[in-house]
DNA sequence: TTTTTGACCAACTTATTAAAAAAGTCAAAT
DNA sequence: ATTTGACTTTTTTAATAAGTTGGTCAAAAA
């Protein structure tokens, strides 16, 4: 990694840490440059403007949550424990960088207009990893023939529909607090349960599917 | 019914109509009172504050929600038909009222501060009944034992959480498109489908629980 | 040549205020 | 009991001035 490389990542860390604290707007340049003792015309040298400073930063978070998460799911077959890990990992991811509102329909424009390609490729991704998961299951017989593509995008998406419906109905704040997010963790995990369970049939299917 | 509820009446379906279509902010006391040919201070007549008159047509909406709920629900005991009439119905409710942003975080303070008991009260409603007929389903024998109310919350939570999430990673605009809203009904229908039958495990359960 | 910087400008926010519009009141009329 | 004209108060909106931030560039430093 070249000196030059290696700046531009201090200046992505420093961006990272200020953005996830008081969020991208509450962010100046000046401010990012003075943390790494550098003159803000220096920022300027490594990226043109804010905005793809703010896109290496997502980009870079999209990665590391990716890095993280196959670190977790690593060695792991079992489809319950794959929902489980993947439930707390987001948890945690939830807490880090909440400030950026990456799910938010309110949040800054700026991202939106910029950030959505590498966030619907992240979502892309993931429903692909446990797409993935769900494929292994069905071929070692242990699931019904479903379409793991669209199992997997469809629980990874209402695991999220659920988490924001959760913090939505709660008291606004600028945080969730630590019992919403308790909160949300178990009712992803009673939601998980009923992929992986359903509300099982006795007997002959009695509802024409 | 009262000369005196009549207006009363007139006055809140007026503002059903403009808050509906214009939004809530968007509309003027004056404007509700030309309507009914009315002068503005007859209205504060019938009620104390903008913020009362809010509160009634929001109330109303919820009755008439659950009115029209149960007629649609009414003999039907499939558990399967009545999550899908439920989907198709939330449809139609998110077309009319999606101006009054009543499940949105972003939705206007007024709504947030006076109206969170109604429509938590909405919620519990719509809870207990959809848990009526998970729970008949579980006495016919034709699901586990499950805690409906449980199981029923979980479901309309996510229901609405996948809705709003879909409608989110739209385009932001003005109003889902009908495309939009047909895709979000699919993928409600989907996961009602999922809570019907789950990911059926053959023979017996691999995964512990 | 690569990187950094002081000095600068332009674009965008925030603060301030004035004007307009809305909410809300009340005594008198119906 | 209900409605209204005339009114006050509160809230929004518009305009603009002051300050901040994003962004540029030629020259200096490494």
């Amino acid at each position: 990694m070249s000196e030059n490389d290696k700046k531009r990542e201090l200046i992505i860390e420093s961006a990272m840490r200020r953005f996830s604290h008081f969020g991208i707007q509450k962010t100046t340049m000046n401010e990012i440059a003075d943390d790494i003792a550098v003159t803000q015309p220096s920022l300027y040298y490594y990226f043109p403007d804010k905005t793809s400073l703010i896109v290496a930063v997502i980009e870079k978070i999209s990665n590391e949550y990716f890095e993280e998460l196959e670190k977790k799911l690593k060695d792991i077959i079992c489809l319950k424990e794959v929902f489980y890990k993947i439930i707390a990992f987001r948890k945690g991811f939830v807490e880090r960088y909440f400030m950026l509102h990456l799910t938010d329909p309110s949040s800054d424009a700026i991202i939106r207009e910029n950030c959505s390609g590498i966030l619907n490729n992240s979502r892309r991704k993931e429903t692909d990893i446990v797409a993935g998961f769900i494929k292994s299951s069905v071929n070692r017989g242990e699931l019904s023939n479903v379409d793991p593509e669209k199992m997997s995008a469809l629980f990874l998406d209402s695991l999220t529909g659920l988490s924001m419906w959760i913090i939505a109905r709660s008291e606004k704040k600028l945080y969730p607090g630590t019992e919403q997010l308790q909160d949300v963790e178990i009712r992803q995990q009673e939601l998980a349960d009923i992929f992986l369970r359903g509300l099982k049939y006795k007997g002959t299917n009695p509802i024409s599917v």
